[in-house]
DNA sequence: CGTTTATTGTTATTGACTATAACCATTATT
DNA sequence: AATAATGGTTATAGTCAATAACAATAAACG
């Protein structure tokens, strides 16, 4: 009844047809993306971060004094979903908020050592887990393949 | 106060850097994926259809006889989550469901002529929509892509 | 100047989507 | 025959992104 072939963590099922689907981009982009979210959902959970905050506090870290609105813009999200998201940071004592003198609407930011630590370690074990799902690659692949997604987002490198 | 080279549809903003959120794959697929998904949405909506309803059409297309627990499992979505997406493309004529003889717990799932149709014209304009936001591609760079992201998959051709 | 317009951070709210649990009918297992 | 498992269904809860409105502040402009 079952197909010939299966393990016990089969990924492929039945073996189903997807000739149309299974060849746009954005159908495989999102089938690759959905392989690696719960792993990297999974070990940021391990730290109490979520994906969205690892990344704001990853932006952060490599743009210190970046205010909220750029942050946002960033990672295009809204500047209203991005509040709560800053604000547990904060009292987790993982960034800083500081007043900008020149403009007293914003504030800038900036990791603690801990975050940086934090971010540092998270970073880790996602590209660790990223190395578990989709197979280690060597450097060379992964540059070539960072740099095929990146033309996708119409930041071509060259 | 903008950046130097701020043109109207700029899509990167002011420089920030991403040195390691950015060479992470899982963030990088899914830059690229945010880049298509609104784009997909909006030619779909042109059709009344929403991209889980195009995606089931189109695997209920290439795999006449399907049930809805395979469907579900081949997109990976909840069985409970598919019955108001079949519902409706039922009801719009685009699908059919009869009753398995052997089985009369199941609905074998088909398209009808109106549905192939839709499928067909729907994913024209998805590839079309992929040509104006990745850049057209030849067959090959499209394969090669395909290719790679399948890899993630864990779905080698090799 | 002074008035108007725009921006920043914020709150509250909404809608869309996903996951979960429970249920009945039917089939498989033993 | 009794029990367990499966398919479709319904209802519900939780998660997340999008929107609108607002006060404080700054920018634009007469």
């Amino acid at each position: 009844m079952a197909q010939p072939d299966e393990s016990p963590d089969d990924r492929t099922g039945p073996i189903v047809e997807d000739l149309v689907l299974g060849s746009l981009i954005g159908y495989r982009l999102k089938r690759a993306y959905m392989r690696i979210q719960p792993e990297a959902q999974r070990v940021l959970a391990e730290d109490d971060l979520r994906v969205v905050s690892f990344s704001c506090l990853s932006i952060i870290a490599d743009n210190p004094g970046i205010v909220q609105a750029e942050l946002a813009q960033a990672l295009q999200m809204e500047r209203s979903n991005l509040v709560v998201i800053i604000d547990e940071l904060e009292d987790r004592g993982l960034i800083t908020r500081t007043k900008v003198p020149t403009d007293r609407r914003r504030y800038a930011l900036g990791v603690t050592l801990r975050g940086h630590h934090l971010r540092d370690r998270a970073a880790q074990n996602i590209r660790e887990a990223e190395d578990a799902v989709f197979g280690r690659l060597d450097e060379d692949d992964r540059a070539t393949l960072i740099a095929a997604l990146l033309r996708l987002e119409g930041r071509a490198t060259a």
